[in-house]
DNA sequence: CCTACCGATCGGTAGG
DNA sequence: CCTACCGATCGGTAGG
C-alpha cells in the first residue's frame, strides 16, 4: 500500500492514543508504515504539525456537528438530548482522536493551542445555555447550569476511554443511553 | 526548605500532571526543587518509580475510601451516593494524582501497571453491584447497570479536569452536586 | 524511498 | 549535594 500523508496521520493517530505524543517517536510511525523515518517528511512536516492536524480538525468538527445537531430543532430538549447523542457517539467512533484530544491538547504550540481551547469552550457554553434554557422554561431543574454541562460533555468524553467495538452494545446504543444520561444529569425529572 | 523523597515525589507529582509522565524531563524536576539532576537519586530510585508510586498510592487510597463509604450503611441508595461523593471529592482535592492515574497508567511498567488495573476494576465493579442491587430493589431504574457505572464514575474522575479551588464552588460542593448527578444516571427518580 | 549524519537531550552512573 | 560523563535515542536535515 502506497504511504500518504494521510497514511502517515493515520498511524500516527493510532500511536498517540496508544501511547502519547511524548510518548511516541517518529520512528515508530515509520516502522508502523515500513519505511525509515527521514521519509516520513515526504508526507508532513514535523511531528507537531501531525498533532495540530489531528486535535485541531476533531475539535472543528465537533464544533460543526454541535450546529448541525440543534439547528432546526424547536424544543429545547431534543436540541440537548441531540447534542449530547452525538457526542457521545463520535467519542464511541473516534475513540483514537478523543484520547489525543483530550491527552495531549497542553502539547500543542501557539496559535493552534488557543483555537483548540476556544472551540471546546464555545462547545461548553452553548450546552450551558441550552441548560439554562431548559430551566427558564421549566423543562429541567438543574441547579447549577456550569456544572451540570461540564458533569454530561465530560462524561459522554469519557465514552473513548472504555468503549470497544467489538462488545455487546453498539456506538449507537451507546450513545443512546448517555443522551438519556445528559437529560438526568441537567435535571429532566422523566427521561423519555 | 530540605529536599526529601516527599518533595520530590511532590515536585514529580506537580509536573506529571502538568506535563504529562513522557513530556517531563528529570531535570525539570531536579531545577522545581533548585537542585541537579543527579542530586535527585540521593532520593529516589528512578523516573518509573516515582511514577509507579503516585498511581499505586492513589489506586489504592481510591479503593480504600470506596470501603469506607459504603462500611456501615444499610440503604444501597445512601451507599450508591455516598460512594460517588467520595470519589468526585478526591477527584476535586487531589487533582494532580487524578490527571497522572488517567492519562499515564499505561505508561506504567509490571507488575504495578496490573495492580493498578486491577483496583481499578474492582471498584467499577462494587459500583457496578451497587447500581445492580438498587435496581432489583426497585430503587433505581437504569437499564443497563455495566453502562451507568462507567458513566457516573468517569463523569465523576472529569471533575479533576475543570475544577479549580479558587471557584466559586469549594470541592464539597462539587461533590455533593456530583453525587446527585451519579444518582440521577443510575436512574434515581426523585434525587432528593 | 534510502543511508549517513547532525546537535540536543534523555535517564542514569561514577566518584567524590 | 556537586561535576563530569555515559550510551541511547530524540526530531530533523543533507544529499542523492
Amino acid at each position: 500500500m502506497a504511504v500518504t500523508p494521510a497514511a502517515v496521520r493515520d498511524a500516527a493517530t493510532t500511536l498517540f492514543a496508544e501511547k502519547g505524543y511524548h510518548g511516541t517517536a517518529l520512528s515508530e510511525v515509520a516502522a508502523h508504515l515500513g519505511i525509515r523515518t527521514p521519509s516520513l517528511y515526504n508526507h508532513m512536516r514535523s511531528k507537531q504539525e501531525l498533532l495540530a492536524e489531528i486535535v485541531l480538525d476533531t475539535s472543528q468538527q465537533v464544533w460543526a456537528e454541535f450546529g448541525a445537531a440543534v439547528d432546526g430543532r424547536a424544543d429545547v430538549v431534543d436540541r440537548l438530548r441531540e447534542a449530547a447523542r452525538v457526542y457521545a457517539l463520535r467519542h464511541a467512533t473516534h475513540r483514537r482522536e478523543a484520547l489525543i484530544v483530550n491527552r495531549d491538547v497542553a502539547s500543542l504550540a501557539e496559535p493552534v493551542l488557543s483555537q483548540v481551547l476556544d472551540l471546546r469552550r464555545r462547545h461548553e457554553r452553548a450546552v450551558r445555555a441550552l441548560i439554562a434554557e431548559g430551566v427558564a422554561q421549566g423543562r429541567l431543574a438543574a441547579e447549577d447550569p456550569r456544572t451540570a454541562s461540564f458533569g454530561l460533555l465530560e462524561m459522554c468524553v469519557s465514552v473513548a476511554r472504555w468503549f470497544s467495538p467489538d462488545g455487546a452494545l453498539s456506538a449507537q446504543d451507546v450513545a443512546e443511553q448517555y443522551s438519556d444520561f445528559a437529560l438526568r444529569v441537567a435535571g429532566l425529572r422523566d427521561p423519555d
